[in-house]
DNA sequence: TCCAAAAGATGACATCTCTCATATTTTGAG
DNA sequence: CTCAAAATATGAGAGATGTCATCTTTTGGA
């Protein structure tokens, strides 16, 4: 967990991030309380954030930057379990349920981090019933999307949840000013990860895909060209 | 959402799963408060609790029978992501976001079931910090379960997938009083269902195992017989 | 009790996907 | 800028798993 102090110090007061998370709901009033609690860090790309089993110690709320959520299965081989942007909170599961961490956080991306304390955001999320709410649907809508994605590999092929990530990074991260690059560089490896399936796998189905125009490859840059033959490749239910 | 009302009105004063649940918490001068916001059904086996889709109208509160949370993939196929038993609360992840169900809920056998009364248990979740925490550790608890069976799906096959199921079945639900004998009783379908793979190949790893000396098979009566074995063949992490 | 329907069992075969090998390109440290 | 290491790309072959067909057994309702 090496972080470095930032020279400019977030103030949750005129933090624009804190506008589009969880803490949205708190009123002004506490906002220079929330303020004192937390200290800010950065992290450069590829940093971990915090480790499988590790304690938490805070509350992690994301200004900027791209994380991941991955843990290693039975043979080493690494899961991607869930995308982190700025506004999102970060390492709250193993908080409001006094557990370990069971996933590791890296940073995809350089990152600028808020660490808000445990004691603190415990008791803040206890007495204020509007951020409990928005913890709860928080955590409702990582569980939902966990159960879509076992859905998803236990009933489709590799070609449809490849198809189904490329969705999945546009609907968590979206585009580039262009309307058409995903505005996330993850590896082959990392979609494979992500995916549930080998890096070669995973290359060949971006070249298929590149092949048959439904994107554009130019390194890890992704362009979605023809995102009505991507939907219909992934076989959504809806 | 078919429902007869049950000959015995339980009483959550002297309700023994409710001692087990998420409401043990509850100081006892609440209880009666409880009971008076709740009423009792049962459910034949195979008969649906609730659908996708619906609106919650409040907590099921399960006194006795197990029931199994399903969803439908984009081809029909039926994906069993959990369990539930005697104990256990139904259909609250619905209900504290504010949400509608995202899973069908299935008896697997007769059970007996309370429904607590919406708006009461919302106000009362909110007040009482002990329920509120026990409601926390509960959906991360199925969130873990949720990334661990998404790994699972990725990174192993079949037959250790099987195996591990019937680990999961046991911790779920626990043994006859043979201290051997899985204490549920799932087609080889719903077995598939949950591990995700066709039924016929759920259906030939049981005779392999059954072959192999690591389970016994009467009917769908499974009986673990080398646990150490199946221990092993579901190649687990810890 | 009987019978039709559902569930379970098993074999053959097709195919998807992984693994391994190797070549090429890109990246990043020095 | 250079070069080694990492990432990307691609082919060939093996193996796991799904599908389809058929048969047997069990179940549940009339």
């Amino acid at each position: 967990m090496k972080a470095s102090n930032n020279f400019y110090e977030h103030n949750c007061a005129t933090c624009n991030s804190r506008l589009h998370s969880v803490f949205s709901v708190v009123s002004s009033d506490h906002i220079q309380d929330l303020n004192e609690h937390k200290s800010c860090s950065t992290y450069k790309k590829g940093q971990i954030i915090f480790s499988e089993n590790g304690l938490p110690m805070g509350l992690f709320c994301v200004n900027s930057g791209k994380i991941k959520l991955s843990t290693s299965g039975p043979d080493g081989k690494e899961q991607i379990l869930r995308l982190v942007k700025g506004g999102d909170i970060l390492g709250y599961r193993a908080l409001i349920s006094n557990d370990r961490y069971h996933c590791n956080a890296v940073a995809l991306e350089d990152c600028s981090i808020c660490i808000v304390d445990k004691a603190y955001f415990l008791k803040l999320a206890m007495e204020n019933q509007q951020l409990c709410t928005a913890l709860f649907k928080k955590i409702s809508d990582d569980l939902k999307k966990a159960e879509e994605h076992i859905v998803s590999l236990s009933q489709k092929n590799v070609r449809e949840r490849m198809a189904e990530a490329l969705l999945f990074f546009k609907a968590t991260y979206g585009y580039e000013p262009d309307e058409k690059t995903l505005a996330v560089q993850l590896s082959r490896e990392e979609i494979a990860d992500f995916v549930g399936t080998s890096t070669e796998s995973a290359i060949r189905l971006l070249s298929e895909f590149n092949n048959d125009k439904i994107i554009e490859l130019a390194g890890k840059k992704i362009k979605i060209i023809n995102p009505e033959k991507l939907t219909k490749t992934a076989n959504l239910l809806y």
